[in-house]
DNA sequence: CGGGCCTCCTGGTAGC
DNA sequence: TGCTACCAGGAGGCCC
């Protein structure tokens, strides 16, 4: 699931239940999680303490502990974020969990423990390590910065577009919409765009993904004219109610139009 | 550099 | 019913 504008939403949620809220504790149940860490070492940090400020950078999520190292949360395909109280049952494939002194726990789902949870310096030490180009929704990510980061680029816009490396936060499926509503195939070809197109493009992605960050959590309550709400077998196109195809970029599913896009 | 394939994992589902 | 194959919104490594 998480892609940028899933973080931007776990980060909303991890902003309202855990700032500022004294820890007493870690439960570890999938110690594969944890990177750098073990649920001592974690336990150790987090007791007494608290979470004071998040930051998000492509689909990371990092939350500072009082004046020292970073909390970093990443989900890999199946992560998800949850908050519940004491007499609630804990979610399903929760992996960690952190508790608080009022007895309210934040969960870190994992199913097929593909995400990871470690601590950093700082966030600069993590893009670094990383080597993560800038968020997409970035305020410095001009389009003109946009543009030279894919100048040069011989392969295809889907793959340059989901290159944490390039650019941060998107995924498949909102590469998909990027390209759907930009009205270009996913195998379109970067150097073959005219810099208008990709300008387009550019545009597009910013629009997209802060409309669905805004929306967070839940992309149900996006349009109906995005293709996210139709990922699935026999969906139409939104917009002109072809049938909508598929094919294989970089070995990942992708849901276009024949008609609209080209 | 880019594409294609494999791997790490688990679980749901389509098909036999 | 039970088994198998394949698929799933991430990402790194390897070979060509």
């Amino acid at each position: 699931m998480p892609e940028l504008p899933d973080v931007a939403g776990f980060q909303a949620r991890f902003n309202k239940h855990a700032l500022d809220r004294p820890m007493s504790g870690v439960h570890v149940a999938k110690p594969r999680l944890l990177a750098d860490t073990n649920a001592q070492g974690m336990g150790r940090r987090l007791n007494g303490r608290t979470f004071t400020e998040t930051r998000r950078h492509g689909k990371y999520l990092l939350a500072r502990l009082e004046n020292e190292d970073w909390l970093v949360l990443h989900f890999g395909m199946t992560g998800d974020l949850a908050f519940y109280d004491n007499d609630d049952a804990p979610p399903e494939q929760e992996a960690v969990r952190i508790d608080f002194r009022d007895g309210g726990h934040l969960a870190c789902i994992s199913q097929r423990l593909l995400g990871k949870v470690e601590w950093v310096g700082s966030v600069d030490a993590l893009t670094q390590r990383e080597d993560l180009g800038p968020d997409a929704l970035d305020e410095d990510l001009s389009v003109d910065s946009f543009m030279e980061r894919f100048s040069g680029r011989r392969g295809m816009l889907k793959t340059a577009l989901m290159d944490q490396s390039l650019i941060a936060g998107i995924g498949n499926v909102f590469a998909d919409e990027i390209l759907f509503q930009s009205g270009l195939k996913p195998k379109t070809g970067v150097a073959d765009l005219e810099p208008k197109r990709l300008r387009e493009v550019y545009n597009v992605m910013r629009r997209v993904l802060s409309t669905a960050a805004n929306a967070h959590i839940d992309e149900r309550t996006l349009p109906k004219s995005y293709l996210v709400r139709h990922r699935e077998a026999d969906a139409k196109c939104p917009r002109c109610r072809t049938a909508l195809r598929t094919t294989k970029v970089t070995g990942r599913t992708s849901y276009y139009c024949p008609d609209c896009q080209d």
